[in-house]
DNA sequence: TGTACATCAGTGAACGCGCGTTCACTGATGTAC
DNA sequence: TGTACATCAGTGAACGCGCGTTCACTGATGTAC
């Protein structure tokens, strides 16, 4: 069947993405392997290699386009207005119960955060880049280091991870609500 | 040379217990063997089954020993006071950079959390209990939900996590200060 | 108190299995003439 | 434009390896008499 042409490559690699940033977040990264990546991508394990060095260069890569995924949208808004709408709305779709159980298209810092501390090098790299700039999706003020964007980003990241080991909704809603609460007091309150 | 006294096999079932729980917040429940664990608890492998049923068995009873280490000492204050300083202390030790690399005896929920809530039944359980119990240690008021300790150990934990994240000292720090500075504002300004 | 024996914590070899990675192969694509 | 050929994306078998778990064995412990 192959070979096919450079356009279709580019299609297989994109499908190699969505799906390990759906597999990854879902499931973790050590616990996915390369050959559930590539069959949910419709392919084969044996082909990977064509696409990339290595796993490590996978979660690297998968993670970075789960956060392009995250952002969009956000990071395009030019006027302050608009930057404070779409963060609005944001920070709502992110403290929501949906969040919660659509891990696969949820928050990749709180799926993966704690594990690519220690998944490598570059993984590390797109972590530390992630951070910054989805505190930067949340920030207010003109203040250089983004304070206040941090806090609120450790907040809702904090507030996911602890809703989602909730035995019952009532006490994920429990979370979910404070974290709202919490969320709001950050905005309004801030220095 | 075995067999061993009863006081013995007890002194064994906390050395893995104590080795696991540092083992596993270092690099990961998944990341980490039960041959390693055995290692580091100064055995070989197979006489893990003696002790625990699985290794998801472990997981759980690890993650329970981590959380039972990190609250010791504030579960037993008794009046408001004790609590109140307790609370302060444990909050200042928790944003702290000696917090940031001291990963095997830090908190189980930040290292463990997003893992715990996909590696089974009882680890999930443990989890659950955990968030509950640890956000208790950080309650202020007398709102049955805790709501404000729910959502400072929200704060806490993303706070850990992104700092983890960060590629120098400069950006762990910044990322710190704003989660003081975001837990000083839950505490004085909630409600 | 002393002796015979069953128990069982820990050892280390072995199991089947799935992992990440490699490789010979296929055949459509893209290129050179 | 047509033909010959090199390229290389994807296949599927195979690799070595470490995993969780099992098991026959050892010998000190604890118990029965």
């Amino acid at each position: 069947m192959p070979r096919m042409s450079e356009a279709d490559k580019q299609r297989s690699h994109r499908r190699i993405l969505d799906a390990a940033a759906r597999l990854f977040r879902e499931n973790g990264s050590e616990a996915t392997s390369v050959a559930e990546v590539m069959n949910a991508a419709g392919m084969t394990h044996g082909g990977f290699y064509r696409h990339f060095g290595s796993k490590e260069e996978l979660v690297a890569a998968a993670f970075r386009h789960a956060v392009d995924g995250v952002v969009a949208g956000i990071e395009e808004e030019e006027t302050p207005e608009g930057r404070a709408g779409e963060r609005d709305a944001y920070i709502a779709k992110y403290l929501s119960e949906a969040h919660l159980k659509d891990l696969g298209k949820g928050c990749p810092l709180a799926a993966l955060g704690a594990e690519l501390a220690r998944a490598g090098q570059a993984p590390l790299h797109e972590g530390a880049e992630a951070s910054i700039r989805m505190a930067e999706v949340l920030r207010h003020s003109a203040d250089p280091d983004n304070t206040q964007g941090l806090a609120i980003m450790a907040l809702m990241m904090g507030t996911i991870t602890l809703a989602r080991l909730a035995e019952n909704p009532e006490d994920a809603h429990r979370t979910l609500e404070a974290g709202k609460t919490g969320a709001a007091l950050l905005q309004e309150n801030w220095k």
